[in-house]
DNA sequence: CCGGAGGTTCGATGAAGTTCGTACCTCGCT
DNA sequence: AGCGAGGTACGAACTTCATCGAACCTCCGG
């Protein structure tokens, strides 16, 4: 677990178990919120940029869903939050996984070409 | 919704949601059965030759989640079931999440080599 | 024809999960 | 100093889910 200045626990990856992380991009909010920032190429992103249409303390739980997954790493900055995705350690431990169902989740809304 | 003799309805591929699916796939029991059939591949298996333990309700209940996923097709003849993945229809519709899932539950079972 | 194996249906139950509102905190800005 | 935006913590309400046992059904084999 990091305890950077700012930086909320995170599980370790090795620790991190595929059914967990599977409930976690099962819900529509969360997939969304994950999808953006596999577009997003590794950007941090401020957690109020996401136009959820769900109340403030739920989005934090949502958050702590996705940090405990193990998809996402989360900073305190004064007065606010940011998140960015633990691609390289989640690939390395999930393989595919994010790519796979990015790209499923991406098609249909745009014609592939 | 096929019809055939035996054949237990199950919903048409286009409708199936990957909410749903990911769902399905994140409970280790269900995950379980479909490893097994993927590494089986597309062989018809008997529903009673999975060593689950959990009750007969209970898994009568797994079945049903798993074929209104989409991932599997059911097929009642004479006194007992049999599940066979949809293999081909569902990797058109969500390319590559089969595989993937199924390597990174293998991944770690047996020594890489 | 009867017993048992395999399955389904029907509640019930207890554990999780989603959602919200309220209270409260901490910054940055005026 | 005071306000507001962004967040967290907590508890409540509600829903969904996994699980089970009991009752019942349908075949196949002796």
């Amino acid at each position: 677990m990091s305890s950077m200045p700012g930086e909320l626990p995170i599980p370790e990856m090795a620790d991190v178990d595929l059914g967990t992380v599977l409930s976690a991009l099962a819900d529509p909010h969360r997939r969304a919120v994950v999808l953006e920032l596999v577009d997003g190429d590794g950007a941090e992103r401020a957690c109020s940029s996401f136009p959820l249409p769900i109340a403030k303390s739920t989005r934090t739980h949502h958050w702590r869903v996705l940090r405990e997954a193990g998809l996402v790493r989360q900073r305190d900055a004064g007065n606010g939050t940011f998140v960015r995705l633990r691609r390289e350690e989640f690939d390395a431990r999930f393989p595919g996984l994010l790519d796979v169902v990015a790209g499923i989740s991406t098609a249909g809304s745009a014609p592939a070409r």
